[in-house]
DNA sequence: TAAAAGATCCGCT
DNA sequence: GCGGATCTTTTAA
């Protein structure tokens, strides 16, 4: 699933972008997964069924993740980061001035500041219930660019290659 | 009730 | 590359 939401475009209100890096987290045999101890209140989205939204706060910024398993499973891929497609002005708007393109939105924090997502938005429905928030996709396949390594900031787990980006300097070529 | 850890970011060197 | 900011959740006493 981590693989597969690359290219994906994520959608906020009129702000657009496509996700172009991704995390995996499984409660199973992941060690560094939120649900790897089960359920708590701050984790209990993930265990809903696939195509809600986890997120949670960490230091002093929110990370934006998709659930991607069963229900009861707790699973979710993490959105590190996106190109900014649309609502570009907006998205500068909620970053700091003189931000620039490529760092909108290059990481998991700044993409949901950018986004404008919060805890609030914890638990929706990202498979198009909500008008507001949605995944949406153009039919890209990005999977031979596809670049796995291990996953960023984490202490635990470290051997898994549980991490997908589609480098940046390949996106010019793809238009 | 307290303390520590943490899926980060930014500025400085 | 490094350290500090700064805040919520979790866990232990």
């Amino acid at each position: 699933m981590a693989q597969a939401l690359l290219g994906k475009y994520l959608v906020h209100g009129p702000c657009v972008g496509q996700i172009i890096e991704t995390e995996a987290y499984h409660q199973q045999g992941d060690e560094s997964c939120h649900a790897y101890r089960g359920m708590t209140k701050r984790n209990a989205t993930m265990f809903q069924r696939g195509g809600y939204l986890y997120v949670y706060r960490i230091h002093q910024v929110h990370c934006l993740n998709v659930v991607t398993e069963t229900a009861g499973i707790g699973s979710a891929v993490l959105i590190r980061a996106i190109r900014p497609v649309a609502g570009i002005a907006l998205m500068h708007q909620r970053r700091p001035p003189g931000t620039s393109f490529k760092q909108l939105a290059n990481g998991p924090g700044k993409l949901c500041q950018a986004l404008g997502i919060d805890r609030a938005m914890d638990g929706c429905d990202l498979t198009g219930s909500d008008p507001l928030i949605w995944i949406g996709e153009d039919g890209s396949d990005f999977s031979a660019l596809i670049q796995a390594s291990p996953r960023i900031g984490i202490r635990k787990a470290t051997d898994l290659l549980w991490r997908f980006v589609v480098p940046w300097e390949y996106l010019p070529y793809l238009q």
